[in-house]
DNA sequence: TAAAATGTAATAATTAATTTTACAGTTTAA
DNA sequence: TTAAACTGTAAAATTAATTATTACATTTTA
């Protein structure tokens, strides 16, 4: 899985813990030692969808839209990386009834799989993680 | 997840359809359309672990060791691509109760939904692949 | 003993992910 | 009314990960 989907639950953890001020891209690269194109770039993600609000210029930055409660990490999973859980499937031998046909078992298999994933997912709200993190000490 | 797992069934479906005859990993290499010796590494795997036995020398290759029925997806998984299904975390802030958390909190959560993803992986044998291949048609 | 296979390490090439640069648009405060 | 501090986004450069290739040792058979 590539690392949208963890940079977009650090950047919701961030501004759940700051829900009175707006939090900047830099404030949360610096936090997730990434740069601040990336984490704007997830975070117009996660405004497209409703889950934060972003500010531009002086004293501008994001807050969340949302109550905590009511993302999920399957939410932020579907968003940031839907098809993931696919295994890599090379290109093969079409003359061959193996290479012909794996692509496709594997790939309807591997959707269940994601499926199956978002029952468990759905379990973990923001809430959680942010519960979580507080636990951590 | 990386195209070892997949390289793995394909390669274990390949010997499966060629019960009574070795088959080389330049055969199987054609049919996965990747090179010969990324299939022996492969299958070097799967030989340690005793799903199928090799032989060297002219006549030789491999062939399957187990019923096709005693293998399932989560087997070979766990021997390809354990620890795949984890979100990758890079290096955050230390200094920031964020970043000096995230990454265990969503280690520990991925560590259930491997497991849970195992139960449904467990649920696919290699007949079960084998089958599917040749209903494709 | 030559040919055809596996076994494996090391290097090269390719592809994917990430960072960096650049710059346009917005908002605020002096 | 304009400079500063932000977001927004595209494009290029860099780095990391994956894959292919090369090389060669070992085994087995005819």
């Amino acid at each position: 899985m590539n690392s949208d989907f963890t940079l977009a639950i650090h950047s919701l953890t961030f501004l759940a813990l700051q829900p009175d001020r707006m939090s900047t891209s830099d404030m949360i690269s610096e936090s997730a030692c990434v740069h601040p194109v990336r984490i704007r770039k997830v975070l117009s993600l996660l405004k497209r969808h409703g889950f934060i609000e972003s500010k531009e210029g002086i004293g501008g930055g994001f807050h969340f839209a949302v109550d905590v409660s009511e993302v999920n990490l399957w939410d932020i999973y579907k968003l940031t990386s839907e098809g993931s859980l696919q295994p890599k499937c090379p290109e093969s031998n079409e003359q061959c009834i193996v290479g012909a046909n794996m692509q496709s078992v594997l790939f309807n298999i591997f959707l269940g799989a994601e499926e199956h994933l978002g029952l468990y997912l759905k379990n973990y709200t923001l809430k959680e993680v942010v519960d979580l993190i507080n636990q951590e000490k």
